[in-house]
DNA sequence: GTCTATAGTTGGATAGAC
DNA sequence: GTCTATCCAACTATAGAC
């Protein structure tokens, strides 16, 4: 791992954690075992920084939802979109990307408003775009649903961010607890039933 | 208005618009008409002043859903609940109050985590005891509930956190949408259904 | 209660030696 | 690429006049 990408990962745990304003180049500098300075090797500025991070964060969740989709592409309908509360509960403890992901979508900087949506916008479109079109393939073959993918589609991403979080602030202990009572409850809205 | 609220409800939205660590006591002080120096004759600190609006807003907002509940006790269950989504919306665009809740419920300023979390947790306990009460009495007499309250009310509470980010960035226009898309699913699915 | 003046600190950023 | 030294701006906070 080159330098570059220690310093953005640094810059990531540490945006996640405490916001943009909240974050100094010199707790980043200090992460990564170098002085102030020697960041302007690398970034031009602390928004050239922040906002590199924001690119590489997004594209990453990103790959990383679109791989959870097409390596379950197997399961059934039910499975995937359950097992998807399981993935991400995992993602929110291995790292800090999914963290700063939320934080950027909903209370980015006020300086860097119009850039950081200018990111995050497209991805929100194109996960629900993702989602939907896996939503209409399974469908077609299991003939599960009860309401449009696209309405469908809303319901689960909506349980995602109602859910997601309890793991924010939480550390998870009700997230489990949730998840297990919201499920059935939008399983049985949105699917066909079978009792 | 007393000058000590006049500067508290400036506060408020600021904090709420910039987060802790990206206001500045200049910018409150200006918004008042002030100079910055004058606030320390009202507040001590700019964390007493932080801390003191965090009281106000989470008890200002507990008495506002509690008065939510109370006067629409003659409606039914379903008129209620989906009735709050609307009364919600109107919410987030009247007052920074509830945007700020959010942000302080999921990101506070790292430094002052205990004393916040020392007034949001009880605010979700509390809300979601009203909520389940509400439920269960309400259940009592229309028996329409095919979960048990304790579902119900974390799944209705899920739905309130999903939808609610929309009006954070979006400014509401995908809100409305979402809410009509994910209302019926989430209704069919805890309730015994009459088709 | 509000002001001016100011202290003391920390922030982002640059210059220039190595 | 990394460092020391330094600059300047902004911040929280205090002292003391009015």
């Amino acid at each position: 791992m080159t330098r570059l990408h220690t310093i953005r990962d640094a810059a990531l745990s540490q945006f996640a954690e405490h916001g943009y304003e909240g974050t100094s180049l010199s707790g980043i500098a200090g992460a990564v075992g170098i002085k102030t300075p020697s960041l302007y090797a690398h970034y031009a500025s602390k928004d050239d920084l922040f906002l590199q991070v924001v690119q590489h964060a997004f594209h990453l969740e990103e790959r990383r939802i679109v791989h959870y989709f097409s390596s379950h592409a197997h399961e059934t309908l039910e499975e995937v979109l359950y097992g998807f509360f399981s993935w991400i509960e995992g993602e929110y403890h291995n790292c800090s990307t999914a963290k700063f992901v939320l934080r950027m979508s909903f209370f980015p900087p006020a300086n860097l408003t119009q850039q950081v949506m200018a990111v995050v916008i497209p991805f929100y479109t194109k996960m629900e775009r993702l989602l939907q079109s896996y939503l209409r393939q399974a469908d077609a073959s299991e003939k599960l649903l009860c309401t449009s993918p696209a309405q469908a589609a809303l319901a689960f991403t909506t349980m995602v961010d109602g859910t997601i979080v309890d793991l924010l602030y939480d550390e998870g202990r009700t997230y489990r607890r949730r998840v297990e009572a919201v499920w059935p409850i939008m399983w049985h809205g949105m699917s066909i039933g079978e009792e």
